[in-house]
RNA sequence: GGCGGCGUAGCUCAGUUGGUAAGAGCGCACGACUCAUAAUCGUGAGGUCGGCAGUUCGAGUCUGCCCGCCGCUACCA
């Protein structure tokens, strides 16, 4: 009975490069998290793209001079670099600017108005003539009403923390020009969430299992009432709306659309495999689960919004669980490479090997609050960790067999010693298992390498290298039971680390082929040299 | 201001619905081993669980107040 399995996950930004905080806070995990159900044979689609839309898009591309699709392709090109460095297995990356995209959102958005969801409303906006644009709240500085303090912005005034209106301000100027800024009526369609709030406060009862700040979070906004929420902007850049009624120079913001995404790509991933319809068995059937890999700061699209769009929409499955994470911080700072705080993701994908970098961050996963790493901490994790448990088991053992023993042929019989051994990573696999689908991905590695210490301390007991001396088939039996041992760790460290793992597993001789149980090693094979898995940081 | 999260061993973090003497990994100390990338294994020392008060037979876990950090507060996504 294998389930269908929809692993979503945030879209990245194309206006920027994305740093270790990024990789941890969503790819990573997802990639685990797909590669895990893969596995033990579920039907898998992990979905994403760059999101090619917004205005940290536009805003840069007027300030280096360009165009914003030579942001977007830039990016998404280093993008792509990094899913290949880190191997992400996407079954679709794509971007938020294909036909299929285009045409979903349209859909959406067509049925939405048809049914009563979407509607126009007009609302006076902050304008700056000289630049020819309408400007968020943020975008308006002028003087406090309540404190006279001199920058205050459109939203809140940071002197006294009062919110505002950007209308309030006493001679509100454009933060992007300085010029005066106007007031214009402008009329923009709205995502009518007011009307969908008892539908959505239902759902969200409905929900088992997901992490506390992430529940809270979407309940809180639910009982602070849900406002509607203009779904279109002032802007040339963006989405084209799919009816003509609000004039030129207006697209669909980039919120709404943005979340569609995974819609339109799980739809376009059906026509690059030549089953238009196969998408219908991750969204239309009710069995099918799905999970959004976020960042916190994107709690409120996946856990109210998207939600709240699939009411609307209807027939589509909500989200299963949305297993947001919190922050990674890098020397107590949020994870930011614009700040010039640590090394860029490039600098990192090229000095690390990719299964040590997924290691060192699977390993401080912020699933429950902001974990603090360094690089020296992951380096640490690397050598002291990594290198002397799981690649010096690897190497003592094969090391062991191959200067030794010719080809495990002549083994004495399993002792009970070594039929513990075996039984342990019979449970492992279940224990594992579970924490993998609960999404409590860094105590899954955990105690992945709990059981791998089992290893090297059988080993210690046993003592082969002793035993070899003396009574060879014993010896033998010893290191075929540590052989089958670490093949089982390779299988349960695959969805962490896959590139050593698979290459640990390629090495050893099997006569059964399973993934995720223990399998029977061949005997009268010869070991193939493993060679060093990874390497320590001086 | 309001709302949410967090504050647990030197460090990074776990601690289901309140219940046997508070956990893990790393670091540290001591011991064992020497096959292995000076790697491994075992034992141990470390905490009045941010503070105060309360509910309870019993609270890290619930309530109130306080202190500190972070985030959100709806046109940044």
């Amino acid at each position: 009975m294998s389930k269908n399995i929809l692993v979503s996950v945030a879209w990245p930004y194309a206006s920027g490069s994305r740093h270790l905080g990024h990789i941890g806070g969503a790819y990573l995990p997802a990639d685990i998290f797909a590669r895990y159900h893969r596995i033990i044979g579920n039907k898998v689609i992990m979905v994403s793209g760059s999101d090619a839309h917004g205005t940290p898009i536009t805003v840069r591309a007027d300030a280096e001079g360009v165009k914003p699709i030579d942001i977007v392709n830039k990016y998404h090109a280093e993008f792509l670099r990094y899913w290949e460095k880190l191997n992400i297995s996407w079954d679709n990356y794509t971007t938020t600017m294909t036909e299929t995209h285009i045409e979903v959102v349209h859909d959406i958005f067509n049925t939405l108005l048809e049914k009563g969801y979407i509607e126009k409303q007009k609302s006076i906006q902050a304008y700056d003539p000289s630049e020819n644009r309408f400007l968020p709240d943020r975008y308006v500085e002028g003087i406090c009403p309540y404190c006279e303090y001199k920058e205050a912005r459109g939203d809140q005034c940071d002197n006294c923390s009062k919110t505002l209106d950007p209308e309030e301000l006493i001679n509100p100027v454009s933060k992007i020009s300085g010029n005066k800024a106007e007031f214009k009526e402008t009329e923009h369609f709205f995502l009518k969430l007011s009307s969908l709030q008892k539908e959505l406060g239902d759902y969200l009862d409905s929900r088992e299992g997901w992490r506390p700040h992430v529940i809270n979070w979407a309940k809180s906004f639910v009982n602070e009432g849900l406002i509607d929420r203009a779904i279109t902007r002032d802007l040339d850049w963006g989405i084209t709306i799919p009816v003509d009624e609000l004039g030129p120079g207006k697209k669909i913001y980039v919120w709404f659309e943005a979340v569609i995404g995974y819609l339109s790509a799980s739809k376009e991933w059906s026509k690059l495999n030549d089953n238009e319809d196969s998408w219908k068995d991750w969204w239309l059937n009710k069995d099918a689960e799905s999970y959004y890999f976020v960042g916190k700061d994107n709690i409120p699209f996946h856990a109210v919004i998207w939600p709240c769009i699939l009411l609307g929409y209807g027939a589509l499955n909500l989200p299963t669980n949305v297993p947001a994470n919190q922050y990674i911080l890098i020397k107590g700072e949020k994870a930011s490479s614009s700040r010039g705080v640590g090394k860029t993701l490039e600098e990192y994908l090229d000095e690390w090997n990719p299964d040590a970098l997924r290691y060192a961050l699977a390993s401080s996963l912020p699933e429950q609050s902001d974990t603090e790493i360094s690089e020296d901490e992951m380096i640490r994790r690397n050598n002291e960790e990594l290198v002397a448990t799981w690649g010096n088991l690897v190497q003592r053992v094969s090391t062991l067999i191959n200067k030794n023993i010719d080809d495990l042929q002549s083994l004495s019989e399993a002792t009970s010693e070594d039929q513990e051994l075996i039984s342990q990573f019979e449970k492992a696999y279940e224990s594992v298992g579970k924490l993998i689908e609960k999404v409590e991905l860094k105590s899954a590695l955990q105690e992945s390498m709990r059981f791998v210490s089992t290893v090297n301390a059988y080993l210690n007991n046993t003592e082969p290298w002793k035993v070899l001396k003396s009574d060879k088939e014993r010896a033998s039996r010893i290191l075929y039971s540590a052989l089958t041992a670490i093949d089982s760790c390779a299988n349960l460290l695959y969805p962490f680390m896959p590139t050593t793992s698979l290459k640990v597993r390629n090495s050893i001789p099997r006569d059964s082929n399973f993934e995720w149980s223990v399998n029977k090693i061949k005997t009268g094979v010869k070991l193939e040299e493993i060679g060093l898995l990874f390497k320590k940081f001086d």
